[in-house]
DNA sequence: CGCTTGAGAATACGACCGTATCCCAAAAAG
DNA sequence: CTTTTTGGGATACGGTCGTATTCTCAAGCG
C-alpha cells in the first residue's frame, strides 16, 4: 500500500482556503487555480479531493454553516437573555477583520444560493437549525407574546436572524457606519426582546 | 450629420437588460455578450455605450438605486404610519416574481459592493438617502424615544432597513418560508414601531 | 450628388476558466 | 528488490471572458 493521508483533513484545508478567498476577494475570484494557490497546492492536487468545482463550493458552504453553529453553541449560557442575544448576534457581525471574513463568505454563499439549488438547500438546512435553536432559547427565556408563545418565538427568531443578516450586509460595504448600526442593533433588540420579562 | 440616437435612452435600455439578467441568473452570468443578447443588440453595440464592463455595472447599480427611491416615493402618504411602513417594506421584498427580480439584482450588487469600491460608493449613497428619508418620516409620525428622538429615529430607520434586507436575503433562497417571514416582519414592526404613539 | 460622421456588427487577441488525462515519486506488501 | 497503489504535479483542450480594432451602412449637410 502506498502512502495515505487524512482525506477529510485535506478537504477541510482546501475548504478553508475557499472561504478565505471568498471573504477577501469575493466568490468571483474563487477558481480551482486560485484556491490551489491559496492552499499551497497545485491545481491538480485540488482535483484529487474535489472532482468538480461545484462539489468544492458545496463543501465550503457546509464548512461555513458548521462554523456558525459552533459559534452559536459557544455563547455563555449564564448570561441574561438580552445580553446573551446581543452577544450571539455580535459574533456573526463583521465588526472586526476576523468576523468580516466570515460574514463576507456567508454573504457570498447566500447570494449565490439564490440561483443555485444545491447551495440553497445547504443554506436552508443551516438556517432551519439556527432558527429552531434560537426560538427554543427565546421560549426558555420567557419571551413570546400572544396566545401562542411558541409561534411568537419562531417569528421573533426569524426577525432577529433577518436583522442580523441585514446589519451584516450593510457593514460589509459600509464599515464606517459601524457605530450607527450597533446602536440600531441595540435599539431593535430592546424593542424585540424587552428587558422586563412579562411573566416572571 | 449622420443619424443620431438618444444615447441616454440606449444606456438605460442596456442597463435594464443588465438588471434583468442579474435578477434571473445572477451577476456571474452578466457578461458583455449576454447583456447584448438580452438587449437584442450585438456585443459591439454595447461597447459603443459603455467603454468598459465596470462602467456598465456602475450604471446598472445607479439604475437599481433609482428604482428603489422611486418606489419609496410612491407609497401613499395618507396611510397610518404602521401600515405605511409595512407597505414600504413590502414593496422591496421578493414576495412575487416581479419584486423577486428587483430584490435579486439589489442583493447581487450589494454583495459585489463588499469587494468593489466603486459599487460600494454608489450603494452607500443610495442607502444614505433612503435612511434619511425613512428617519425623517418616522420623526414626523411621532416615533422616536428617549432624550434624543431624532437620533432614535435614525437608529430605528437603520433597524428597519436591516430587517428588510435580511428578510429579502432569506426570501430569495427560501421562498417557501414566505408566510413565516411575513409574520416575522409584522411582529418586528409591531415591536419597533408600536401602534400607540407615545406623545400624541 | 458626394462626403462626412456616427451607429452598429464582425472579428481578433490574449487571458483565464473547468475539466480530463497523463506522468512521476514514494511507500507498503510480496 | 520488485511490484503495486496512491498522492500529487504537469499539461492539454475547448470554451468564454473583456477589450481593441476594423468594417459596413445609412443619414444628414454642403
Amino acid at each position: 500500500m502506498p502512502k495515505t493521508v487524512d482525506r477529510e483533513e485535506q478537504r477541510r484545508q482546501i475548504g478553508a482556503a475557499v472561504l478565505r478567498l471568498a471573504s477577501e476577494q469575493g466568490l468571483d475570484e474563487v477558481s480551482v487555480r486560485t484556491v490551489a494557490a491559496a492552499a499551497g497546492r497545485s491545481p491538480g492536487a485540488v482535483q484529487k479531493y474535489f472532482r468538480t468545482k461545484d462539489e468544492m463550493l458545496a463543501f465550503a458552504a457546509e464548512l461555513a454553516g458548521a462554523r456558525i453553529e459552533e459559534r452559536m453553541a459557544a455563547v455563555d449560557p449564564g448570561l441574561p437573555p438580552r445580553e446573551a442575544l446581543c452577544a450571539l448576534v455580535l459574533t456573526t457581525l463583521p465588526v472586526d477583520a476576523e468576523r468580516r471574513a466570515e460574514a463576507a463568505a456567508q454573504l457570498a454563499f447566500a447570494t449565490r444560493a439564490a440561483h443555485h439549488p444545491g447551495l440553497g438547500a445547504i443554506r436552508r438546512r443551516v438556517d432551519a437549525d439556527v432558527r429552531e435553536a434560537l426560538a427554543g432559547w427565546l421560549a426558555d427565556a420567557g419571551h413570546g407574546r400572544g396566545p401562542e408563545p411558541g409561534a411568537d418565538c419562531l417569528a421573533l427568531a426569524d426577525a432577529v436572524i433577518a436583522l442580523s443578516d441585514g446589519l451584516a450586509l450593510r457593514l460589509l460595504y459600509a464599515p464606517d457606519d459601524r457605530e450607527a448600526l450597533l446602536r440600531a442593533l441595540d435599539r431593535a433588540l430592546d424593542a424585540l426582546v424587552p428587558p422586563a420579562v412579562p411573566h416572571p
